[in-house]
DNA sequence: CCTTGACCCTCCAGCTACTGGAAGCATCAT
DNA sequence: ATGATGCTTCCAGTAGCTGGAGGGTCAAGG
């Protein structure tokens, strides 16, 4: 199999491929004429790595996960508590996300739209979140 | 006012403002030793670009927000649009992490830990996610 | 045999938004 | 004079690709 079709297989552009073998995440064997050449256990990895990514997990994530799938002698309490640090991240991360969201939202909500120049938005880019009693900066 | 001085008006970190400065957001006078010499123009732009930040908009965003500040004959439909855009970004972030949230929690509560190998963290990494009535892969 | 088109290869550059560090002046307090 | 800051520039690195240049390879058709 070589790039292309491991790339239809696992889903994987090609040059995400490359750039996974430069990193050291795959190992495929090269053909004669240089062209790299995936078996299933290489095709079985990038799929891996894929879905992997797909959740979120960064690479060094992925490179520990692939070193635990293959170790048999592994805890699952590592691959537990790696997948448990990962899901803190995503629930930081989108807290984060939804404190700028509700903040935007009541910026869009209040600016007219229009063609007058007046608006909240800048209003509050400018001076900062403004109190609603007083209309001072907090 | 100085470098350090505007960073600690401003609240960003001196190098933040060198490469606001780099990016064009910024054009402090000199002094004649070739410090950077920042007015009250310059403070307030930083400051508003660290609010801008701080909601998401990436830098082209403050620059396009900058310019909407700078023109009095602005129409405020103009950044009320380049706001909501930014929103329906955040949404759209939002419900990915959502997504990948739900699948590693998922995971994760249905991993005992402990010492044993199996990991149905791995199972599903290595096979994609199982149907819950069959056990096949989705 | 030659060409055409679809592959494949490597290497380099660029993306976002900084951040760290080295080498070298400027300023200020002692 | 000296040592501690603080300022300057420039270079490199971060994460995870992605695009493109320049070139080799291969199978099919004329």
């Amino acid at each position: 199999m070589n790039i292309g079709e491991a790339a239809a297989a696992s889903g994987l552009p090609a040059k995400t491929i490359r750039y996974y073998e430069d990193m050291g995440l795959v190992a495929p064997r090269r053909d004669a004429n240089g062209y790299r050449s995936f078996g299933e256990g290489e095709i079985h990895r990038l799929a891996f790595l894929n879905r992997a990514r797909g959740l979120g997990f960064s690479l060094e994530d992925c490179r520990a996960l692939l070193g635990l799938y293959a170790d048999d002698g592994r805890a699952s309490e590592d691959v537990r508590r790696l997948a448990a640090d990962h899901l803190a991240r995503i629930d930081a991360r989108i807290a984060e996300l939804k404190a700028m969201r509700e903040t935007v939202a009541g910026l869009v909500s209040a600016c007219a739209g229009g063609d007058r120049p007046d608006c909240p938005i800048l209003d509050d880019l400018a001076t900062g979140p403004l109190c609603a009693h007083t209309g001072k900066p907090v």
